[in-house]
RNA sequence: GACCCCGUAGCUCAGCCGGAUAGAGCAACUGCCUUCUAAGCAGUAGGUCGCAGGUUCGAAUCCUGCCGGGGUCGCCA
């Protein structure tokens, strides 16, 4: 149950009546908000319906205080509403009778895993918020590190982001794949490959120095030991391009058996891992990429060009060269991009170009890229790529993340470089645990940089959000564990609670719970539409932060508190309040990767 | 040189397709509590929203140009 988009509806249905009238143009209900007042104190929605349609209006409205005026006389003859007011400069003030929260309570309570949720539901109108379309099939493709090592701090930014946009995707009514394209082409991997060989080596006893410009990380001892399992001896003293593939197949499994344990540890499971090496393998002479390439020529979007050389510094080998070039200038980017290295090769663009192909053809109609901010420079050239492969029917949204800084009280930590590595995802993990690192990776905008601090995400203070909003979940099931000792016979099952005396619930900071409890499928639906999981963390903290304070206030107040053995009925009611509290906390936390623990001790 | 991201209180950051007096936490200052409702509570103070224009009834938000920080810039992925 959402009440602002209730009241969006009947402000709709208003206007559509004073446009029946006469008085109004045809308007688009989407352009107005219901939104939570500024201040609590101004009621309980407000709508600026009136304001966005001044222009329209103006005929028989000369200002819109005075079309604020008629849809707030209309609307005061509405369900649950107390009192409507003008406002400003013409703000519609909604106040609600508090039966209305008591029904979000009751729904919440009924049904506390939906709450907020969207039902995959067909072409029902509401699939579509007014920023995003919530609806159909959203493919998700997050991750996608290169199989050369394990995860380090910046791809675990990306991976819960991802993982969470991939969660609150779903929650808000999409059907959502959750994708790994593995970059198992190209000279990185040969790299590896070379690397991986030398512990090969190493594991049939030489003694191995490892040269400038292959991987010197120990994480390569488990592949070399396989290699030497799989090949004994056999693969030594030949030639490289005969033990390279087998060496290669070897050591990218390995490293991505490494990789999906450590995205184990943070929660993540991905339902499909797509091989860049696919696109270049070749079937009957043509693998999939030039076949891509054909058809986009065929379509008038590749040629044979020359493109002006980068202004600014000049690549020491730059030649001036005739190539194939895509025509993403066409579709919104700067100039067009080459297809073709100078050795013949696809480059990786190319690649991607099949590989959002493949995407579109599996019927998205929705992609969503989880790229580092180094790639920032590559995000024109594929959404202009996606528009012209689907004709502009389908969406390509690429969310950056930058990087991450790791701190330990205030002071920078120091990269190790003791295997040739940086501070591994894993090790920080082990160290402060999952639900800090996703929540603390959360709890900023993704095109932000994020300083993350191992110390403070472990305090157990109001400072460290993480601790804060699982804290609040703790304490409401401790409230109830404590409704129960007080009154053991107590029904808390979803249909005794429902059925709870709601109405003794008068306090300021209860109805204030209540009201933030009502905003969840609001933000729900924004946070979805705008892909920013962040905004859940944020209203996380803001839930916790009102029921962290309504619950000091009983320090002094005992009549406040939740549960008071004098007063089953009362107590009833709060503890329904509190469940309420929880569900909503923890369908949150669910949201984010988070736990909602029972207790913190 | 071009493009992308960022610039909001001393610090770290929110601010939801333009909306009412720009918010929170930390730090600072002032009180309160010394608990059994668990790792404090309440309050005060603090901002030319980088700068300058523009769009409009209205701009932190949209547009343009600067300034500052970061990133990227055929044949790395």
């Amino acid at each position: 149950m959402n009440i602002f988009q209730i009241f969006h509806d009947r402000i709709a249905e208003i206007l559509g009546q004073i446009t029946a009238s006469g008085r109004l143009p045809a308007l688009d209900p989407a352009r107005f908000v219901v939104e939570p007042p500024k201040d609590a104190a101004m009621g309980d929605l407000a709508a600026n319906a009136a304001m966005v349609f001044a222009k329209d209006a103006k005929p028989h409205f000369p200002n819109p205080r005075q079309l604020a005026a008629e849809i707030a006389t209309a609307l005061a003859q509405s369900e649950g509403v107390a009192e409507v007011e003008v406002a400003g400069p013409g703000f519609i003030n909604i106040r609600l009778k508090p039966t209305v929260y008591r029904d979000v309570l009751r729904g919440v309570l009924c049904a506390p895993d939906d709450f907020g949720r969207h039902a995959p539901s067909a072409s029902d109108g509401t699939g579509h918020s007014r920023t995003g379309t919530l609806s159909g099939k959203v493919n998700v493709e997050y991750v996608s590190a290169n199989p050369t090592g394990p995860m380090h701090v910046g791809h675990g930014r990306g991976a819960v982001f991802g993982d969470a946009l991939a969660n609150l995707l779903e929650f808000s009514g999409c059907e959502v794949t959750r994708e790994y394209y593995i970059n198992d082409a190209g000279a990185q991997v040969d790299v590896l490959a070379r690397s991986a060989y030398l512990r090969y080596r190493e594991a049939l006893g030489e003694a191995i120095t490892i040269p400038e410009g292959l991987y010197p990380g120990d994480y390569l001892k488990g592949a070399g030991e396989q290699i030497a399992k799989a090949h004994g001896r056999a693969l030594l003293g030949k030639e490289e391009r005969e033990w390279l593939a087998p060496v290669r197949d070897i050591a990218i499994a390995a490293m991505m058996d490494l990789i999906r344990d450590d995205l184990q540890a943070l929660g993540i499971t991905h339902e499909v891992f797509f091989s860049e090496r696919t696109l270049h393998e070749k079937v009957n002479g043509v693998c999939e990429i030039d076949r891509q390439i054909e058809e986009l020529r065929a379509a008038g979007l590749v040629y044979e060009g020359r493109l002006p050389p980068p202004k600014g510094q000049l690549p020491e080998d730059w030649e001036d060269r005739e190539q194939t070039l895509f025509r993403s200038s066409d579709w919104g980017d700067d100039v067009d991009r080459p297809l073709k290295k100078s050795d013949g090769s696809n480059t990786y663009f190319a690649a991607d170009i099949a590989y959002h192909k493949n995407k579109i053809d599996r019927g998205y109609t929705t992609l969503v890229d989880i790229w580092g901010a180094d790639h920032g420079g590559y995000v024109k050239r594929m959404t202009a790529a996606v528009a012209a492969l689907s004709n502009q029917k389908v969406d390509l949204d690429v969310k950056l993340c930058q990087l991450v800084k790791l701190m330990r009280e205030g002071e920078p930590v120091k990269m190790s470089k003791r295997s040739g590595d940086f501070v591994t995802l894993r090790e920080v993990v082990d160290e402060v645990g999952v639900d800090a690192v996703r929540f603390m990776m959360l709890y900023r905008k993704n095109e932000a940089p994020l300083e993350f601090d191992l110390a403070k995400v472990l305090e157990q203070s109001k400072d460290n959000a993480v601790f804060y909003v699982q804290y609040a979940h703790a304490r409401g099931r401790s409230a109830l564990r404590q409704a129960l000792a007080a009154f053991p016979d107590l029904d808390v099952s979803a249909t005794a609670l429902s059925r709870a005396p709601l109405d003794l619930l008068e306090d300021e900071g209860e109805i204030g719970l209540a009201r933030v409890i009502a905003q969840y499928p609001r933000l729900i639906e924004a946070a979805a539409a705008a892909h920013e999981p962040h905004r859940v963390a944020f209203y996380l903290y803001e839930l916790a932060s009102y029921f962290h304070a309504h619950w000091n206030r009983g320090k002094d107040r005992p009549q406040l508190r939740f549960v008071n053995p004098l007063e089953r009925k009362l107590t009833g009611a709060r503890v329904a309040l509190v469940v309420c509290l929880t569900s909503v906390l923890a369908s949150g936390l669910k949201l984010l990767g988070v736990s909602a623990p029972e207790e913190m001790r």
